[in-house]
RNA sequence: GCCUAUGUAGCUCAGUGGUAGAGCACUUCCUUGGUAAGGAAGAGGUCACGGGUUCAAAUCCCGUCAUCGGCUCCA
């Protein structure tokens, strides 16, 4: 008999060499059904694997992250049987589950191609093969069977993978006629699966490298009901409606021009009032934490570059050289704005009673991304960093990474921004050579940046290995409105840049000494800092776009919240809004195309501010029955100013 | 840069070799307390760009550019 301990604590016997499954059913025949896979001793099982020991068991079902990936890797499993009765001599890469759904990398032949229109084929193939209800079977095998096995369907990729695992530790799994390399966990059975959908195609290099092959990429997602399936359909699509390209377009707030050239943004009218509304906030902030604001150009001669490391870095694959008249004079737009500021912090001699010098500039920066890479305003060519560099001591590092987190703290706050990750990038101990600076300043920067998380209370992911050449980091990540994470702020300790320019400060013993130097970006870029906001906020913060414009954007099937939530607003501010009964009628569900009618719920203009009446409208230019919101506007202004204030007087108390 | 897809009116899109279209938006006028309204007229397109095939190309072929979804890279 073996003990097998529960989550809640209780402990019951059982007969060595019991499932999971078995033990759920001997719970409840209900539970049996729902169950997916289970944790033992703190790892993810089949159901069907024998436990022959006591354990500490957790029964993994669908709201279990570890439950759905075994689920979605099983169905990835069953797209990739699918896929080789399809497309007979496939060859299969690797194809886990994901954050949502799951992929499978493959190589379909010489000539032969995936596409969209094959998905309805692929998929009848998969609720076919569903119908079948197989088992899905684990099995250890031998390094050298498996290579065998797998070299002899021609499985290059496969035996690739096999020959960098230990033998002895190789399983795999097999549903009917399928048979894959995989290390689990899996679900029982394919017929648990009852919706399926392929949703994308793309390439993919073997192993994530550019100089290797490129496989297909099949991107799917299934579900264990119908309707869960229609219902993340429908998500995607209102995520969409969210997208900052299509309301960026609606709102007018830019624009790109093939003629101005790709990746190089125009801020129209009220995008720009948007930006600048954004920068006022933060030089307002740094204002009060002791920056100093400071300007400079947007080229820079090539020997600037050359002394930084930039040009090495950047110069061929970025925008070339600007040549003038005089022969052999060459200049650069800036890929960033570091080497200006050591210019700047080499005007004068300093003392260590200078420090920290915090010099911050909106610098507009030019990098020659590639063409692929381009994506509405998260990703351009040319673009504003709200950047600052703090020149300071080694040992005032800590104090003022604490100061920028505050910082970035304050903004994401202040704009209802919370759902953001952090992460600590370290360097990677068993590889020091890569990096440069001394030992002793490294584990003092990297202690400090850690010490400054815990003492924010901060949650942040350790990377090591991530870290830049020239010092430690942490990042702020925020996901855009379908999932994909953006970096946004950024704090980086540089060690580098003081050495290459040589910056020096007289101490307190006299002696010269080289300051360490903190790039930090708060928004990261104005650019991918306003599209995520755009996403953030969409249909539920109201959006500043000029001191008397405020529009409140797309709505979804929330728009009945919204528009009450609006008019709430207005009523408080003494203005009396109403809210169309007729949104009422259309209900939770807004078919597509009177979604198209309804950009955004409601644009006040300039005129009719003495009779302090709206009527909220669905659309409408604001030329009649507007009004003006100044005060709106301004009422941000100060809830800002509250929640600025407010985390002030945290601070301080700690 | 690579793989897939797309590019037609201000917007959303139809149009598979034979006279460039629809809805919304826009302009003028009319109607109307059934109002995210109805009617009449109008304006608006080198069908991304450049070659080619053809009697004839938005449509087929090649190239370029841009955009979408990914990969690599990155704020």
């Amino acid at each position: 008999m073996i003990k097998i301990t529960f989550p809640d604590g209780s402990v019951r016997e059982y007969e060595a060499g019991i499932t999971a499954m078995q033990i759920a059913e001997n719970i409840s025949p209900r539970l049996a059904q729902e169950v997916l896979a289970a944790s033992v001793n703190g790892e993810t099982w089949d159901l069907t694997r024998p436990i022959d020991a006591d354990a500490s068991l957790t029964l993994l079902k669908w709201d279990d992250t570890e439950g759905k990936h075994a689920y979605w890797h099983s169905s990835a499993h069953l797209m990739a049987e699918a896929l080789q009765e399809l497309y007979p001599g496939i060859k299969f890469g690797i194809g886990p589950a994901i954050e949502n759904g799951f992929y499978y990398d493959v190589d379909p032949g010489e000539g032969v191609s995936i596409k969209e229109g094959d998905f309805p084929a692929i998929e009848k193939k998969m609720m076919d093969l569903i119908a079948r209800k197989e088992n899905i079977v684990r099995q250890s095998i031998s390094k050298a069977d498996a290579v065998n096995a797998f070299a002899k369907r021609g499985e290059s990729y496969k035996v690739e993978l096999i020959n960098d695992l230990a033998d002895g530790t190789i399983t795999t799994y097999t549903q009917g006629n399928f048979t894959d390399l995989c290390r689990g966990p899996h679900i029982p059975n394919t017929s648990y699966i009852k919706a399926v959908k392929v949703l994308s195609a793309a390439g993919a290099y073997w192993r994530g490298d550019e100089k290797r092959p490129q496989l297909t990429r099949l991107y799917g997602i299934t579900f264990p009901k119908k309707k869960l399936l229609d219902d993340y359909l429908i998500l995607l699509e209102e995520a969409k409606k969210r997208d900052h390209r299509k309301i960026g377009k609606e709102l007018d707030l830019f624009a790109f021009s093939q003629n101005v050239g790709a990746g190089l943004p125009l801020w129209l009218p009220k995008g720009t009032q948007l930006r600048l509304r954004l920068e006022d906030f933060l030089k307002k902030i740094q204002r009060e934490f002791d920056y100093e604001q400071v300007m400079t150009p947007h080229i820079g001669n090539k020997q600037l570059y050359l002394i930084s490391g930039h040009y090495e870095k950047y110069g061929k694959d970025s925008f070339q050289p600007i040549h003038t008249p005089e022969e052999g004079e060459e200049f650069l737009l800036k890929p960033m704005n570091c080497p200006h500021h050591c210019e700047i912090y080499k005007v004068a001699p300093r003392s260590y009673k200078d420090l920290p010098l915090r010099l911050a500039e909106f610098g507009t920066v030019y990098r020659y991304e590639q063409s692929g890479e381009l994506h509405g305003l998260t990703r351009v060519r040319g673009f504003t960093q709200d950047d600052a560099h703090i020149f300071c001591t080694p040992d005032q590092v800590k104090n003022e990474f604490l100061k920028v987190m505050d910082i970035i703290f304050i903004i994401f706050k202040a704009l209802d921004f919370e759902n953001f990750e952090a992460q600590i990038s370290l360097r990677d101990p068993d590889d020091k050579e890569k990096y440069i600076g001394s030992d002793e300043n490294w584990e003092k920067a990297q202690r400090a940046i850690i010490e400054a998380c815990e003492e924010k209370g901060l949650k942040a992911s350790v990377e090591l290995g991530e870290a830049a050449f020239y010092g430690p980091k942490l990042d702020f990540m925020v996901k855009d409105a379908l999932g994909r994470r953006w970096q946004l702020g950024t704090i980086q300790v540089d060690y580098n840049l003081p050495e290459r320019f040589e910056l020096e400060y007289t101490g307190a013993d006299n002696q010269k000494h080289r300051p360490v130097m903190i790039h930090r970006a708060p928004f990261g870029s104005m650019e991918r800092f306003v599209a995520v906001l755009i996403e953030h906020t969409a249909g539920k913060f109201p959006l500043w776009l000029s001191p008397d414009q405020v529009a409140i954007l797309p709505i979804s099937e929330k728009f009945n919240d919204y528009a009450h939530e609006a008019a709430k607003t207005l009523k408080r501010l003494g203005i009396r809004a109403e809210v169309d009964d007729r949104n009422e009628k259309i209900g939770r569900k807004i078919r597509d195309n009177e979604l198209k009618r309804i950009p955004y719920l409601l644009i006040v203009g300039e005129k009719e501010v003495e009779n302090k009446e709206v009527s909220v409208r669905k659309r409408g230019e604001g030329d009649k029955g507007s009004i003006k919101l100044t005060t709106f506007a301004e009422e941000l202004a100060r809830e800002i100013d509250e929640a600025m204030n407010s985390n002030h007087q945290k601070n301080n108390e700690l």
